[in-house]
RNA sequence: GGGGCGUUAGCUCAGAGGUAGAGCAUUCGGCUUUUAACCGACUGGUCGUAGGUUCGAUCCCUACACGCCCCA
């Protein structure tokens, strides 16, 4: 414990610890004996329909606890809501109605305050729902005072910090998080129906593998090693597929030691499946029924709205290929240089992409890509036949070796997914993996690690298999119409906040 | 890593080279059907941090911290 100071100790604080040092006094001044029967929103929905004749034949009698938001004084008499998960219910406090001293006690709780009141429904005169108070007790003292009831909590920062205020405050940050919830129970719903096994694979790797990204490193002190923080779960869960659990899926957290920014955070929530006996096309089948049953069952449309703009998941989404995307974005490239390494480094020095020497013509053209055409995906669009180049895990599309039997999927410019047909030819794998030590020999240091016992798994054959990534938090920035990723983490990251 | 913007009362925000303002909240008083309740009175600040310029800086300059946005 530090006996510091806290920095924002305030005049309103000062006064809220007056005021819980005289419930001290008084007794237990934490009581956790009071027990509501209904929630506000529940309330609204049985009986807000209702006229004060039917509460007069016949008293409904509630318990009801939340935090206090709003409290009229009218001197003899209150008004205030109290909100609970669900929403919130208005309370009147009437000084005759309750017992000797309860009403002068209750005159000095504050905005913020975790409130308990029982007593009969009735109806206001502008026709508001309330619960007239028998009974109001205070269950937690709030010593900070919560941001003005108007404008609410506008600061980004503080939202982001300390996110039990914004909860608190705002309706559409609740909301956010509802949503995202409902996704994942979606997918899960979407996914056990069709028989696969939801699974848990390690974080801490001593190899990191299965996305070519930056690690994060730690280490164990009793065993004294190096350990690395996943960037996919993906050769794991092929491993399963060899072990024989043909249909499996895990949605939890990767690691990537890059930038942050409004689309990245450094740990981020993926959804990785693997179905054998299935190609990459039955995986661009079902993210489609998937998305558009999510749009559907989420937002009550097929249609949906993101910072501006509309998307229609009704309509079958667009299918295309890397090379003919490239084309129709770029008018000046012409279609028979495509796989030519000089002509493609000439274009990337005109579209100022630096060029590396150790880059082929795969990874050329997916810098050329990444350029110019993935801002301009705009409706929901699967792009395929990635270059082998730059799909070490994937398999080999059979009529043209250059590529695979890979996609990719585009919403408002974003990728949301990347799904292929698995290597699982163990011979081939491990070439694959002894071409990206080469490139991490020349510097990549993104490139793959050689990881011998996912070759040694692959050498008890895997079956024909293709797998997918969603990314999860990218999905809710989609169905919440959130700019920001941070606006989809419950904590997103930030740097340290300074405390003296 | 580079650029732009921001940081003033608990919150939302004004403000100007000459010692700081509003609304809400708090405190006190009034009010038994309000909906940002209302009426009256009073409080409340190291103007992000550290330097510099100046007779004087919260305002101008520099650096740093944190945040937001854009670019790599």
């Amino acid at each position: 414990m530090t006996d510091k100071k806290q920095t924002d100790e305030n005049k309103l604080i000062a006064e809220r610890r007056r005021k819980l040092e005289a419930l001290r006094e008084q007794g237990n001044a934490f009581p956790n004996n009071f027990r509501r029967n209904a929630l506000a929103d529940e309330l609204q929905k049985m009986y807000g329909a209702r006229e004060n004749e039917s509460f007069e034949a016949e008293a409904v009698e509630v318990a009801v606890a939340g935090r206090m938001l709003v409290k009229r004084d009218f001197g003899k008499a209150n008004f205030i809501k109290l909100q609970d998960r669900s929403g919130q219910i208005q309370i009147r406090v009437e000084r005759d109605r309750l017992p000797d001293g309860v009403y002068a006690a209750f005159k000095k709780w504050d905005v913020g305050d975790i409130v308990g009141a029982s007593g009969a429904l009735f109806k206001t005169n502008t026709g508001e729902l309330t619960v007239r108070a028998d009974e109001i007790r205070l269950l937690t003292k709030s010593l900070r005072p919560l941001p003005e009831k108007f404008h609410g909590l506008a600061d980004q920062e503080i939202r982001y910090r300390q996110r039990y205020v914004d909860l608190i405050m705002n309706d559409e940050s609740r909301d956010v998080f509802r949503k995202r919830s409902a996704i994942v129970q979606y997918i899960r719903a979407f996914l056990d129906a069709q028989n696969f096994l939801e699974v848990e694979t390690p974080m801490m790797q001593t190899t990191p593998g299965g996305a070519i990204a930056r690690p994060f490193m730690t280490h164990h002190n009793a065993l004294d090693m190096e350990l690395y923080l996943r960037i996919a779960p993906e050769l794991n869960l092929k491993r399963l597929i060899v072990g024989g659990f043909d249909r499996v899926y895990e949605i939890n957290r990767s690691f990537r030691n890059e930038g942050v920014s409004t689309q990245h955070n450094p740990e981020f929530t993926m959804l990785e499946l693997y179905r054998a006996y299935a190609d990459y096309e039955d995986l661009i089948d079902m993210v489609e029924a998937l998305l558009r049953g999510m749009s559907d069952a989420i937002t009550g449309s097929t249609k949906l709205t993101y910072q501006g703009e509309e998307f229609d998941f009704a309509k079958p989404f667009a299918r295309t290929t890397v090379e003919d995307v490239i084309l129709r974005f770029n008018p000046d490239i012409e279609k028979a240089k495509l796989r030519d390494r000089d002509y493609l480094a000439a274009s990337c020095e005109q579209l100022g992409i630096p060029v590396n020497n150790g880059f082929g013509v795969g990874k050329l053209q997916i810098e050329i890509f990444e350029k110019t055409v993935e801002d301009n995906l705009r409706q929901p669009t699967f792009v395929t036949q990635y270059p082998t180049e730059v799909s070490p895990l994937s398999r080999k599309n059979d009529a043209d070796p250059f590529l695979t039997d890979r996609f990719e999927f585009f919403v408002a410019g974003r990728e949301l997914a990347n799904g292929f047909s698995e290597l699982n030819d163990a011979e081939e794998q491990a070439e694959r993996f002894r071409a990206q030590a080469e490139y991490r020999a020349a510097g990549d240091d993104e490139a793959m690690a050689f990881d011998h016992d996912y070759i040694r798994a692959l050498e008890y054959g895997m079956p024909p298999t293709a797998g997918i990534g969603v990314g999860i938090d990218r999905l809710v920035m989609l169905f919440t119409d959130s700019p920001s990723i941070r606006d989809v983490l419950l904590f997103p990251h930030m740097r340290p906040e300074v405390f003296d």
